[in-house]
DNA sequence: CCGCATCCCTAAGGATACTG
DNA sequence: CAGTATCCTTAGGGATGCGG
C-alpha cells in the first residue's frame, strides 16, 4: 500500500487533476458502501425508517442473510441504527444516523452521473464485446 | 429486481427524500468502480496517461494480473483508453476518456465524504465491535 | 515491457431449514 | 417477524511462470 505522492513529475497532461490526498482511504469506503446491498439499503431508508421485511420487500432480490449481513456491516460502521421493540411479534427497526444521512448527498451525485451516462455504458460495452468477439 | 416505486406510503418520516428513481441503476455501477483497485486507477490516471507499470508502481500492491482485469473492465465501460506503441519493447499508454474523466467530480465527493467521516467510521466500528465482544 | 495462462485459496453470496 | 445456522456454488484475487 503506497499510492506515492511524491514524484508526481512522471506525466501531468490533460487534466487540472486537484486530488492526490485521501486516494487509499476512499477504497475501503467505497468498497463497503459499493457492495451488492448496502446503497440500496441506504436508498432505501432515506425514505424514512424501515422495518426487517419491509426493507426486503422494497429491496427485492436480497436473501434474508445477506439483509441482516449488509444491515449489521452498515450498524458497525455508524450509519445504521437498529432499534428492538421486545413485543410478540417482535419488530425491529433500522433508521440512518446522521451520518448515513450525509452519505446520501454525495452518492446521489455518483446516481447522477450513473443515471446521466448509462445508455452510453451500455452502449460502450456492447462496442467493446463486438470487436472483442470478432478477435 | 424490483425496487417498487410506487407504494411510497409505507414509510416517510424524518428526511426530505428525494431519490427513489435510478436506484437499481446506480448499484451496478457503483460496484463497478467500487472495487478494490478501479477508484484508484481512475484517481491515478487523473493525473494524466500513465504507462503500464507507471500504474502499478504508482498504486502500490496491486498485481499485474488485477491491473491488467480492472483496465480492461474501464476500457470496456469506455472510460479509459489503451494506446499501443508497437515498439520494442512495447509500449502502452492507459488514459482518461472524457467520460472517465467526468467522474472524477462526484468521485470526489464521495472521496471527500469519506475523508471527512474516516475518523468517525473507525470509532463507530471500534466501539460496535467493543461492545460486541462484551457478548 | 506488457500481459496472458495456470494454479490455488479465500470470501461473497444464494437456498434452505430451523429458533425465539 | 426477525433472525441464526448450515450447506454449497461461484467470484475475487494473489503468486508464479511463459511468450511476444
Amino acid at each position: 500500500m503506497s499510492l506515492a505522492h511524491k514524484d508526481v513529475t512522471a506525466g501531468e497532461a490533460l487534466p487540472p487533476a486537484p486530488d492526490h490526498a485521501g486516494c487509499t482511504r476512499v477504497a475501503p469506503i467505497l468498497q463497503r458502501i459499493g457492495d451488492k446491498w448496502s446503497i440500496l439499503i441506504v436508498m432505501v431508508l432515506g425514505g424514512g425508517p424501515r422495518r426487517f421485511n419491509e426493507l426486503k420487500r422494497q429491496i427485492g432480490g436480497i436473501s434474508q442473510r445477506m439483509l441482516t449481513l449488509s444491515l449489521r456491516g452498515l450498524e458497525r460502521d455508524g450509519l445504521v441504527t437498529r432499534t428492538v421493540t421486545p413485543s410478540i411479534p417482535p419488530r425491529v427497526d433500522y433508521a440512518l444516523t446522521e451520518l448515513g444521512d450525509s452519505l446520501r448527498a454525495p452518492m446521489q451525485a455518483i446516481g447522477m452521473w450513473a443515471d446521466t451516462h448509462y445508455e452510453t455504458i451500455q452502449a460502450a460495452r456492447a462496442n467493446f464485446d463486438r470487436r472483442a468477439e470478432a478477435e
